[in-house]
DNA sequence: AGTAGAATGAGAGACTTA
DNA sequence: TAAGTCTCTCATTCTACT
């Protein structure tokens, strides 16, 4: 430790939340969608000629235009130009827009009204972003309703905010008005008069907006404009080393931080990802998550194995205390069998992140026989490739000249599970290291909730989202924390099975309910579960990585991909606890 | 049907060198 | 300082085999 904390300063965060350069990044790039499929210009539309018509109509009435107005501008222009179309419709539109009409206009879209029109506006977002000469055309306001509508703001939605607002008011403005508008009218649907608790999700479209423009970022990446929006818009940094606010093995640490006011609990919340998502990813979640800066910490200061993650939670960081024993921190102390066999030439000491995949028995006879060729030490350059595939596949030594994958249970070792933690239940080998390999390493998750042991001397109700193999249920356990109510949901039954199967042997006093999908996981549901125990202490959940994570080739989407979409739904969760919570005092 | 083996790079940070 | 090199990454999917 060279005591070099500058990366951990908070200047090593860039927190870069202007609206307007973000908005920027919206306008002028392409678009993509929250499933992942990037729109082109051509737009569904011209791809299928036969429902041409309708399908041009109907874009332009989901997107709130008026079907007079939208069969009128067809007609004189024609529909083979979506963008001459958008532009003469926002232009016809907004000198239309009389306010008594707007005054009576309703404040009122869903979310998939949102996505509905997101979706299909991306041609026409696309095709501009190719011509600026339609966007310097149009007055200033036309270009903040523009900007509004290509956000999926409708048009009628946008030109009432311009209109309350004033035409002075910035973009931003704009969007705080239609949120708050918004959220004022969800809650008069939701709520009782009478009850109207303050709920966080005040800044919930808005951080949605957000969203939209990170898509919008990452897509402008691959674009030609690639330096210009590197250097434009600072991206989160790695703190070096990757310790978080501090780990039990080293001297520094950080002891204070403010949260934002909406962050605070209860309940607690703890989230985990990779820190290696791709760029703008950690800045989307961080604003979900109420602005909290994440903590990035590297496993391989609590085990010997790396697993760099990270960690997004309103846990106080003060008096955080390991779980005992220490675990190994070195390959050797970890697996002392294999320093027995452990070439000079081999000088690792840690293992890489423990992944899904893991080598083959004939990868490893291969690496047996490229080795046998030679006596003694062999060449530097078949070292090289046996190093090269041992630390691609975290092989060690276990004979002479014979390297093997790790077993399962010498992963649950490692990760801080019990010893055939993931065994029997009919669960095979290969599934055995996927679950494995998408689970916490529990060590580290320990000593970030450890803070909760004297605040929760009775136990606590833990919401366990996307549980997995029951890391944090292990965690807690481990660290003597009663779990008095688990709502754990798990996709996988295996592992479901795993979680059950753990709480059983450990004759738990609690209560485990465990459902399946995070996704049918509602408002009802939650309101029902939390009156039968008075709420949770904790939620604690870590997204699916699948679209983020660097090994993935086919589908490395980001946070709007298949599986890391659901990390919407961890905080669309949160948020309904923490309403539900506020209701309830 | 279930499982293991193998092929499939890009992206980004860390590090080195000119 | 800039460019080149090295290193690592909670994975996916097809094929062959039992």
């Amino acid at each position: 430790m060279d005591g070099d904390n500058s990366g951990l300063e908070s200047d090593n965060y860039d927190w870069n939340t202007e609206d307007e350069l973000e908005i920027e990044n919206f306008q002028s790039s392409d678009l993509a969608v929250p499933n992942g499929d990037a729109i082109t210009g051509s737009g569904e539309a011209s791809s299928s000629p036969s429902s041409s018509n309708s399908k041009m109509f109907d874009h332009f009435v989901g997107m709130g235009f008026s079907e007079k107005l939208v069969s009128k501008v067809i007609q004189e222009n024609g529909e083979e130009n979506a963008d001459s179309l958008l532009e003469t419709l926002l232009t016809l539109s907004a000198v239309d827009s009389s306010p008594e009409k707007q005054q009576q206009n309703d404040l009122d879209y869903s979310s998939s009204d949102l996505e509905g029109s997101l979706l299909d506006d991306c041609s026409d977002i696309d095709s501009f972003s190719d011509n600026e000469e339609i966007t310097k055309s149009v007055s200033e306001n036309d270009g903040k309703l523009l900007t509004l509508v290509n956000m999926g703001y409708t048009v009628d939605v946008a030109s009432v905010a311009l209109e309350r607002c004033g035409m002075n008011s910035s973009v931003d403005e704009l969007i705080d008005f239609i949120c708050a508008a918004q959220t004022a009218k969800a809650e008069d649907a939701l709520m009782a008069p009478e009850e109207k608790p303050r709920c966080s999700n005040l800044t919930k479209q808005k951080k949605r907006s957000y969203y939209e423009c990170e898509i919008l970022g990452k897509k402008k990446l691959k674009g030609s404009e690639k330096k210009v929006f590197d250097e434009d818009e600072e991206m989160i940094h790695l703190p070096k080393p990757m310790v978080g606010f501090g780990v039990p093995t080293e001297s520094f640490a950080i002891t204070h931080r403010k949260l934002p006011e909406s962050a605070i609990g209860p309940p607690y919340f703890y989230y985990e990802n990779v820190a290696l998502a791709p760029k703008g990813v950690w800045q989307t979640i961080s604003r979900f998550l109420y602005d909290i800066e994440p903590e990035f910490v590297d496993s391989k200061y609590f085990c010997a194995a790396a697993r760099k993650r990270g960690y997004i939670h309103n846990l106080p960081i003060q008096n955080r205390f390991p779980l005992l024993p220490l675990p190994a921190r070195t390959i050797h102390e970890a697996l002392p069998l294999t320093r027995k066999w452990w070439p000079e030439w081999d000088h690792r000491n840690k293992l890489n992140c423990l992944q899904t995949a893991y080598g083959s028995a004939k990868l490893t006879e291969r690496i047996r026989k490229a080795i046998e060729n030679y006596e003694g030490e062999p060449p530097p350059h078949v070292q090289k490739y046996v190093i090269e595939q041992c630390r691609k596949w975290n092989l060690v030594w276990v004979g002479r000249n014979k390297v093997a994958p790790l077993e399962p249970d010498e992963v649950e070792m490692l990760l801080g599970f019990p010893r055939n933690h993931t065994r029997g239940g009919g669960i095979s080998r290969t599934d055995r290291y996927k679950s494995l390999g998408n689970s916490f390493q529990v060590d580290t998750v320990a000593y970030h909730l450890s803070v909760l042991k004297d605040m929760f001397p009775k136990g606590i109700n833990l919401l366990s989202l996307f549980s997995g193999i029951g890391g944090a249920e292990v965690a807690l356990y481990r660290l003597g924390i009663p779990l008095k109510n688990v709502v754990s949901v798990e996709k996988s039954e295996v592992n479901r099975n795993i979680v059950r199967c753990w709480w059983e042997q450990t004759n738990q006093k609690g209560n485990l309910i465990d459902l399946d999908d995070v996704q049918r996981l509602n408002g009802d549901r939650l309101e029902q579960l939390m009156n039968s125990f008075g709420g949770f202490d904790l939620i604690v959940g870590g997204s699916p990585c699948n679209n983020l994570a660097g090994s993935n080739r086919v589908s490395r989407d980001g946070l709007e991909g298949k599986e890391s979409s659901l990390f919407f739904d961890y905080f669309r969760i949160l948020d309904l606890v923490k309403c539900i919570m506020a209701k309830g005092q």
